[in-house]
DNA sequence: CTTTATTTTCAAATATTTTTGAAAGTTTAG
DNA sequence: CTAAACTTTCAAAAATATTTGAAAATAAAG
């Protein structure tokens, strides 16, 4: 296979999985361009690799740096403004964990304690109380989780699950 | 707050975090419906809480059969089928993970596979190669996490998790 | 076997999301 | 200041995903 070609594949594949994932396939696919190229990108350049619109490129580009997926670059003499993306997979994973427990976790988290405050000691009542607070237990479980994985150093915490393993 | 509102804003917000992780709303609103309804429910009584039609109706239960979160039952003496859904939170989370690892992170590991067969000792293809086994190291160590997750007894991957937060 | 109840299918309709492209806005150079 | 380069915005168009509903299929009852 040739370079071009994988690169090409990649990108598809990075696109599919962001839309299975909630993601717009083409915000993917830049964010996949932009790992698997040498320099940073104008946007031009990202609207005729992929063959997309000026609107579409520039939106898109400004959704990956609020994810703090792509950062500018700016060169000297150039007035366009350059784009690349930090190609370490740990950060990245960092990054996506931050922005989805944000846009997520967190609303699902406030809408579970709106919905706590029901009125009412009947059964049913007392039943729906303890469902939600079991999903409610296993949101906050997974919002440590995530906190954790956020804060700790490079690969500290995927090498201390790993050890895991053998302990259950 | 009575019980039906906060019924119908528990389904409300499971439905718009469904939608935001790529399955269908109206899929995660059954689902929500079945966990806060204490029988088991027809297809016409979904249909009729959540005012959608049968075929919709149909196709999300089957759907959510296939994902585990949903069960048939059936009432001696009666024709129609009745769907409730298991409420335990950890069995759901293990079922969604199975199934994401099976539809997203396995194709993304072969796709990844492929990927790596790249020709070339160009230095371009030496950081191709080098990005593709990163996120490949990454992806594996996930499909590890998620069957150290999966096949752990009720809540143990989420507490010995817990009980990492102190010593990193 | 025939009738009736129930479930499934799927083409067409609808709704939602994404993309386009041209106009407006902004910034820099001269 | 003016003009050119570049970026942003957003209403409309296109693409995609979801939903409908009626017809076909299946299963149970009589």
């Amino acid at each position: 296979m040739q370079l071009d070609e994988a690169k090409s594949k990649f990108i598809q594949a990075w696109g599919a999985l962001g839309s299975s994932w909630g993601v717009p396939r083409t915000m993917a696919q830049i964010h996949a361009l932009l790992l698997v190229s040498p320099q940073a990108l104008t946007t031009e350049e990202v609207m005729e690799a992929l063959q997309i619109s000026r609107g579409n490129a520039n939106m898109s580009l400004r959704n990956l740096l609020d994810w703090g997926l792509v950062e500018k670059e700016v060169h000297m003499g150039e007035r366009k403004e350059f784009f690349k993306a930090p190609k370490d997979t740990m950060y990245m994973a960092k990054q996506v964990a931050v922005q989805r427990k944000k846009r997520e976790l967190e609303p699902m988290l406030r809408a579970l304690q709106e919905v706590k405050e029901v009125e009412g000691n009947d059964k049913e009542t007392q039943e729906f109380r303890s469902l939600i607070s079991d999903i409610d237990g296993f949101a906050r479980q997974s919002e440590s989780m995530l906190n954790l994985f956020i804060s700790s150093q490079q690969n500290w915490f995927m090498k201390a699950i790993m050890k895991l393993a053998g302990k259950q």
